[in-house]
DNA sequence: TTATTAACTAACCAGTTGGTTAATAATTAA
DNA sequence: TTAATTATTAACCAACTGGTTAGTTAATAA
């Protein structure tokens, strides 16, 4: 491993947890073994090492979510995919659900640029699918919302719901797999 | 209104836009048009301000979960009300969850405090009404959580969703307004 | 009126923070 | 081997930040 994705792995990990303004370029350094003026030697900016950060944390829901609007396979088949592949992908990096929306929610500008280009997300195509397979019996920002805010959700909020629901870590994690049965169950009900 | 509630106003703006580590004294100082010793005077420290509004905007959810959870109406009138206050809830206040989120995410151990004593919140009650009800047939944990998600994440998420199914500000809004309907539909076939 | 308390301000301060610099060590190319 | 480039460090710095202080004005009580 690179001193460059070395000094990325401990930048990521404090990112997470302490979000841009509260984390310290020193306790990076320290982290990473290195001296502080090597974050600058690879990186510029404390700005600059965490946009890169957020760009990977991002892909991992737009891809996702690009994959659902654009690919060609069966709704029933898309939205399996979706839910199976986002709680996987959440459950090996919880953080990231929160670490995103910070960002988004400090930084809103940020958003023009992430859905520019070749980014460009729309939901026109899925839109069509769920039209021409449920005869408008089903709308398709609702089941598109729906998808996302249940898969996505119980990771943003865990430290609450595990309280609230009296789980310990391991209960919780369990019942975050079992609950991907049950999202997909919910959500092919409405085709 | 006096300068203490002044304050109080101009403070929590900044906070739910930059959360604790991102708003400088300074800011809250100018913005509420007096000089920042005040903010000492009146609130001791940074984080003793920050507190006071964080429990504000925490109670504004604990209080809708106690109430579904405790109450005793029947299930169905349980789950239009909680959709529906807490949908209205966050339509005047949008920050508000991103801001507790973030601040439990960065501060976990605050949780511990937040539900301990008096605030002490389980979904014993719940649970026995959704059984009773459904006999088994719909599991309550993941109908809380699904509630809960559904009402919420759309306000967590609404700058992303907003550009994906392109709609203005406005649109939004009455979107997610007549979100409740949907949701409370499909919360109601499951019992 | 006057003494006391509350509200408010300007100037200041010590500690922190992101970032720089000048020098050195290690690697690579000639 | 040697020249040149890359990687690394210790020490430093200017700007910022939360918080304080000493003093002033306004309100209240005696």
């Amino acid at each position: 491993m690179t001193t460059e994705e070395h000094i990325l792995n401990e930048a990521r990990d404090i990112f997470y947890r302490k979000g841009l303004a509260g984390t310290r370029m020193q306790e990076i350094a320290d982290k990473a073994g290195i001296n502080k003026a090597m974050l600058h030697y690879y990186f510029k900016t404390k700005e600059l090492l965490f946009n890169r950060i957020f760009e990977q944390a991002f892909a991992v829901f737009a891809e996702r979510v690009a994959e659902v609007l654009k690919s060609d396979v069966p709704l029933e088949q898309k939205i399996v995919d979706y839910v199976n592949h986002t709680v996987d992908a959440l459950a090996e990096t919880p953080g990231i659900p929160v670490f995103v929306l910070n960002e988004l929610t400090f930084n809103p500008e940020r958003i023009t640029d992430l859905f520019a280009g070749k980014n460009k997300i729309d939901i026109s195509y899925f839109k069509d699918q769920v039209d021409n397979q449920t005869h408008g019996k089903t709308d398709a920002n609702n089941l598109f919302m729906d998808m996302v805010a249940l898969c996505v959700y119980p990771f943003v909020i865990a430290p609450v719901f595990k309280r609230m629901l009296q789980q310990s870590d391991q209960q919780y994690k369990t019942l975050l797999q079992e609950r991907k049965a049950h999202i997909i169950n919910e959500l092919l009900k409405r085709l």
